[in-house]
DNA sequence: TGTTTATGTCAGTCATATTGACATATATGC
DNA sequence: GCATATATGTCAATATGACTGACATAAACA
């Protein structure tokens, strides 16, 4: 049966799909012999499913909260990146976000006509926009930055600071780039 | 000196923004006197933009490969999650995935129409529709999940166990849902 | 037999992203 | 000062992924 090597199943309606297996034990035979534990494809498996899970859960709420003024994701990172670096430039942003600037204009010309960013011309550099969030911008980034720090913060106090360095070096590890590792610098600790 | 705890310069054209002021806030300070460091607003941000960078690098790379199909993230989703638990039904998936059916049923056909996933009859349950991935279905999701998991692997092997057993802990601490909580069941420590 | 469930479909809409082409103002190097 | 490069913006076309609402069918269930 090709069922051997199943998670478990999903719910009462699958039941028919099967008891398969258990915990799948062997599914996580080892990549290459002598791989520990922790590298076992099983468990990549589930850090890859991880990071949907926790990745879908951390932005609903402020999903709901973006929909009802009429904006969305886009608009949130815009938001929070700003909020972040105040007096960024466009291509700062466009560099983090990895967009084109077709994609970040509509969300930031938006952002700006309903009045939660502010563009000034740059002193040093007088093609540069340089971006901050407006009263009305700070009150919605806070608002929804909330929302989240409060999911991390109760994620991070259930676990520990050890488990949390873990985390932190784990994610560092995910990033493509220097660049964006070095965001993270090296904090007091 | 508001920028204090500002994080450090983007790049060098923005240098000039450098010193940019204001809405810094509290920063850096703690929540409530007495909070541990992890969980400054500081370190509670850094987190957020840890998801935000790890995710969009984290899916980078099985995107581009899906783009040569023409396909997209969404279909990703459903053969990984169909590759995962074979013969799965479409409720199952619309369980884990939490979209509307309309949403997966354009995702869903356009894979069984062009030969990922197959789709038979329940037998103990006549109405359902049980998935599994055909061999292009595999092909595809082997090097699609390849790809993530040498991601993670080499993250995982860079860090050690016990940062790995730490990233795992925040994981299911930022899932909303026990549901989910469980589908990664209390594994030999 | 009547109701609920699992699935599918039609239609309309919105948000986010893409590519490609082109425009303007400013900076910078020779 | 002139040529070129850079920062930004815009128009147009297109793809993808999501939504709501309405309705349809077959099978299970009470």
């Amino acid at each position: 049966m090709t069922d051997i090597n199943r998670p478990k199943p999903l719910s009462p309606t699958t039941a028919a799909t099967g008891p398969l297996s258990g915990s799948g034990r062997d599914r996580g035979r080892p990549l290459k012999t002598g791989n520990p534990l922790f590298l076992r494809e099983e468990e990549l498996r589930q850090a890859i499913e991880m990071l949907f899970y926790a990745y879908r859960d951390f932005t609903g709420e402020p999903d709901r909260i973006l929909a009802d003024r009429g904006l969305g994701r886009a608009h949130h990172r815009v938001i929070y990146f700003v909020g972040r670096y105040p007096g960024m430039s466009v291509s700062d942003l466009l560099n983090i976000l990895k967009i084109t600037k077709q994609s970040l204009s509509r969300v930031l010309s938006q952002l700006v006509t309903e009045g939660y960013i502010r563009q000034d011309q740059g002193t040093v550099d007088r093609r540069q926009r340089l971006l901050t969030l407006t009263d009305k911008g700070q009150e919605l980034e806070r608002l929804l930055t909330e929302t989240q720090r409060k999911l991390i913060a109760r994620a991070f106090r259930a676990v520990g600071p050890e488990a949390v360095e873990g985390f932190r070096e784990v994610m560092l590890g995910i990033m493509s780039s220097d660049e964006d590792r070095a965001r993270f610098g090296t904090r007091a600790e």
